[in-house]
DNA sequence: CGCAAAAAGTGGTCTGACCACGATGCCTTT
DNA sequence: AAAGGCATCGTGGTCAGACCACTTTTTGCG
């Protein structure tokens, strides 16, 4: 149970304490997190010890330094480094594949989770939202993904979401139709309609999965 | 188009000129990358600074370093991101209540791609395995999620069984005839009876999703 | 030629020193 | 007393140098 492995590099043991300490004190984002001098006297290691943890943690997006001020717990949502990423892992087409194909999946969950669960009146401001505006592909199932009640699954899609976004060009147009036939179908309750209007109005795949 | 911004940080110069670095040299996992001292001579910048970059690296699995003989870069289809980003949040007790629901449609997201893909002879591997072998529930979805041709999925799985497993207790008792017919369910490429199987006989909920 | 000891190279860590920047508070000026 | 300006302090950002632990390479002895 106890850490510090003796082989274990002591920056991966204080991305660890650092979690456990936001876990411990319930910080929340925009909360600020100790100086890097005072974790490194706490912790009884070198700062720059602690600065590899928290310039990992960082470029993760997990926190946000500011210069003068200090350090903060950053939004999960904003990662920026998704494209970063991206860039390092575009060469592989194995997990492109998946990529797109997972996020496929994912939304098909969220679709049926909004199916058993979601209230009639959530759907009708989502109808209203996609009548009225102009909105694109992406933002549309953002809405279906916070609709979804499961917060896990929320995430899990933002995730692969900005995955995608960093690997693949933008969505070709839009048929309107097809969203407001989805939203149809998921007032209706009715799953095998949603998924076809899903996989072949929206994603234009011959096959379903 | 040219880098260095003045105000940027330093580590993030150097992640981004290693990103050329191996992008220009062609470099593949498993490759060697200098090392941090001639990096930090090479870029003209400090070692500790040079560290960071490949700390942050190294934790997000793009690279790999071994004491005493260098830095690598690393099979891209083992990076973090997804365990690291798993770790902080679902320590939201919000979230640990999705766990439950999340394993299960990604164990059916499963089940639908072996439906879709898997090949006639890994599914009668499969069955001899289930037939002749004690096991439980979890070796179970373990071979389903490896099953799955679709690495992202079995990763997500993967990680989110281990974060339920932590937070459940295991599976009450195995009925294995479930099992069973589960898989000649899959090897009849039948979705709706093993999904079907796989929420009332195995799962024992009510209600799908 | 073979093998063991020495040397060199590499990552891991700590310390101390500056710098640049933001926030704070004291002090002068009005 | 209030408003503005300046010194101080705390913070992250960076660098240099020093060890240590470990692996690889070279050396040199038998």
């Amino acid at each position: 149970m106890i850490h510090s492995n003796p082989s274990s590099k002591i920056y991966l043991d204080i991305v660890e304490k650092l979690r456990n300490m936001i876990e411990a004190d319930g910080l929340l984002p925009g909360d600020r997190i100790p100086s890097e001098r005072e974790l490194a006297e706490r912790l009884n290691v070198g700062r720059s010890s602690v600065r590899e943890a928290l310039r990992a943690l960082e470029l993760l997006g997990l926190i946000e330094t500011r210069r003068g001020e200090g350090t903060f717990i950053k939004d999960f949502q904003e990662h920026r480094l998704v494209e970063l990423l991206g860039a390092f892992f575009l060469q592989n087409p194995q997990i492109q594949s998946n990529l797109l194909e997972t996020k496929y999946l994912i939304e098909m969950d969220c679709i049926r989770t909004i199916i058993a669960y979601c209230s009639e009146a959530d759907l009708d401001i989502l109808l209203k939202w996609a009548a009225q505006s102009g909105f694109d592909d992406e933002s549309f199932f953002q809405k279906i993904a916070e609709l979804n009640r499961n917060k896990l699954l929320e995430r899990i899609w933002r995730i692969i979401n900005s995955y995608a976004k960093a690997s693949y060009a933008p969505a070709q147009a839009i048929p309107l139709e097809g969203y407001i036939n989805l939203i149809q179908a998921l007032k209706e309750r009715n799953e095998n309609k949603a998924r076809s209007i899903y996989y072949h109005s929206i994603r234009k795949l011959s096959t379903d999965t």
